[in-house]
DNA sequence: AAATATTTTCAATAATTATTGAAAGTTCTG
DNA sequence: CAGAACTTTCAATAATTATTGAAAATATTT
């Protein structure tokens, strides 16, 4: 198979991803272009590729610039701008993991945390349920704490060690 | 603040949680609703307390039951069936974590593998892409099985010594 | 087996979310 | 600073996804 080709598949396939996930497939579907592509792209080589309008390749690069998963590179000579995605798979999924957990969960387990402290307890099974989800996010937090911290083989090597 | 106040805040969390990782609003709801319920509810009650229609209520019903996150229970006398959530916290994500990857990470999973075997590797840093990707997704797959294996206890003293 | 209770299905409709494209805004160049 | 190149915005529209409600199917009782 031509690697032309493997990319399209590869870009179907982080598309379907990203969407079934929550997020914008075009996000994805340009994230993957970027990721697979060998030099920086222009909004209108992402237009191209992808078949999707000028608004939509701009607010979708945007998007993904804000979550720090592409950066604009400016090339000598040239007057548009280009962007490039990062290639490092542990960085891309500790980025993804550092913006969910800001966009998409803290705000839940605000609320969460603040039922439990002005719940009035009638129920105390419904008390204990918000308790052990406290606990649990609270564990998940400091993992997910570390792996943002750590350098890959930090996390890589307690991650071996966890298995074995 | 009352109880029956706090899960009505609580359930509306747990629907905009799933809703903003792709998983239908309603399904969470009614899964937030019967985890705080103190007793089983029949479709009835379900509709009534989320303001759903039949048709809603019994497709995402059986969607959780699918899931394995909702079981029926059968009460002596009645008629109609009762539905019942696991309120296991540790059961429940490990439950999620599960059908979503069989759901929403494995095809991708499988695309990129075959990807991987096929292409021509004509550009060196897609195949590398591929190859990452490849291992990173292994070790996280082996992260997650262990956890899915795991008693809750076994993996939370393994998470605790991986972050002391 | 007819009447009744309950569940399921699914076409029609509503609600939400994504996309377009053109106008407005910005930046650069001669 | 006028014009050209490029980027951003956003109202209109399209596409997708969710919901309803009533009919069909199934199960239970008399």
């Amino acid at each position: 198979m031509k690697s032309a080709e493997a990319k399209k598949e590869f870009i179907e396939a982080w598309g379907s991803l990203g969407s079934s996930w929550g997020i914008n497939r075009t996000m994805s579907s340009i994230h993957a272009l970027l990721m697979s592509s060998s030099k920086a792209l222009s909004t209108e080589e992402i237009m191209e590729a992808l078949k999707i309008s000028r608004g939509n390749a701009n607010m979708n690069i945007r998007a993904l610039i804000d979550w720090g998963l592409v950066k604009k590179r400016f090339i000598p000579g040239e007057r548009k701008e280009f962007f490039e995605a990062g290639k490092d798979i542990w960085e891309i999924a500790r980025q993804i993991a550092s913006e969910r957990k800001k966009r998409e969960l803290s705000p839940v387990l605000e609320v969460i945390e603040r039922l439990k402290k002005e719940e009035d307890q009638t129920d105390p099974e419904f008390t204990k349920l918000l308790g052990d989800m406290q606990e649990f996010t609270t564990t998940l937090t400091s993992v997910m704490d570390r792996f943002q911290q750590s350098d890959r083989n930090w996390f890589f090597k307690r991650l071996i060690k966890l298995l074995s």
